[in-house]
DNA sequence: TTGTGTATATTCACTGGTTGGTATACATCG
DNA sequence: CGATGTATACCAACCAGTGAATATACACAA
């Protein structure tokens, strides 16, 4: 609760998340997360029960950020919810390019936690998957009709995690794009308005709902409160390691 | 190499294709395979070089015979090209519900070596995956004779792989369904003949050309510079880090 | 048949190092 | 004081990989 509490928990939480994401959590032993937080493995498991405890708070702080991130890159994108879908890909795609990125952090650590379905970190990235989802849903609620909405939001995130898995093994970011047009294209083939012309639209034109232009402007959270942190007593099996 | 030799090396692969696919290879001692397989650790260091070399072996014995299967679903399905590419995903969602299913031994192996790009396995695991993309493309071009047979066959991998992480996080098969609905739907907009309404896809556009592949955007780009064409072939191979 | 040489195949016991997690004590501060 | 942090030192278990000896198979010679 003290300010230096404060700190040096988020120092231990940076410092485990740049490893656990660069490197894989069970390539990352306590020790290295104490040391490139600068204090000793004994101070980290003051602040933390284990070392699963610590995954899944690793995760937990990504949480909000990256959908929010989608949600800007959404936002901030011309053009109809087809091409702002696409621009998320596009924009992912970018990311790829930097050396450090290393696919999706939830994904990858529900690789490795493959035969833990029920530790902490495997809930946190489920819901987490979830509420992209979503919110996908909802956005394409308000632009199309209900029944497809649903389907329509699975499929893209389809696109999303199988670029996220094939892009790290290629290590070619054109993957990403190559999803982000089929992505477009599926959202396009369920819009309503035929897009005959091509030019006129760079600004969403004003179709039949009024509202929907000031509910895209400000984003709902999916959810009231997420997060059914809890279950603290996790304490499943051990991570080993070489 | 002997009788025995042969057997013994086979029993090895046998145990560490077990293991290694339903823990993780990380997770798995080279141990726990010597036990496995009936012998001790010093024989399987007779057998195989290093850990290393085992997981690059439990790989290469799962290269054919995996893509011999979609080949296989591809194959005995009916209809055109659409329902038989999605027949493979049917196909794979019934694997799916098999308890011991734990998603993809390539993709996840990729994850667990994220960061040794040049290890044996990971070499493997690309050459896999292209073969596949490859056998698709091949699929496209003879089939229908398309020239966006590439990019359809990396799109359709796409929610292939999408969907191996995808259910593998949430262990609801239905996303593989989903997956191959989508599929089927990206191949059938590209499909010359006239298509009959199946399924998914309710509201159908009548556009003759499939431009969307050629990454037409219906809407121009705010700034001019939409996206950098990357090397469309070609995945680099990076070096290996120790 | 028996003996011997040689390459293959397998085992036991072991190394040096790392793992997640702790016991104990010391420090700081309201 | 007592609560909150931090550090030194330590643990038993586990890890990948190895040295030295041995068992088995087969070829060839006497």
């Amino acid at each position: 609760m003290s300010e230096t509490g404060r700190s040096t928990r988020e120092r231990i939480l940076q410092a485990a998340g740049k490893l656990f994401y660069g490197e894989g959590i069970r390539a990352v032993s306590v020790d290295a997360v104490a040391e490139k937080a600068g204090l000793t493995k004994r101070t980290l498991y003051y602040h933390f029960r284990s070392k699963d405890d610590l995954i899944a708070a690793y995760l937990e702080v990504r949480d909000q950020p990256n959908l929010a991130l989608f949600k800007r890159w959404f936002a901030e994108a011309d053009g109809d919810v087809a091409a702002k879908v696409e621009a998320i890909f596009r924009n992912l795609a970018r990311s790829t390019r930097h050396p450090k990125w290393k696919g999706c952090g939830f994904l990858r650590t529900s690789v490795e936690l493959v035969n833990l379905p029920g530790h902490p970190a495997m809930v946190i990235g489920r819901a987490h998957k979830k509420r992209v989802e979503d919110w996908l849903c909802s956005v394409f609620e308000d632009a199309i009709g209900l029944r497809e909405a649903r389907q329509l939001a699975r499929q893209v995130i389809l696109l999303l995690d199988g670029a996220f898995a094939v892009v790290l093994l290629h290590r070619d970011p054109s993957y990403m794009e190559a999803a982000g047009a089929a992505a477009a294209h599926l959202v396009r083939g369920l819009m309503p308005t035929p897009r005959r012309s091509i030019k006129v639209a760079k600004v969403r034109r004003t179709v039949r709902p009024p509202d929907w232009l000031t509910h895209d402007r400000a984003f709902p959270p999916p959810s009231a409160q997420p997060m059914d942190r809890g279950t603290a007593a996790g304490s499943r099996a051990r991570s080993a390691a070489p």
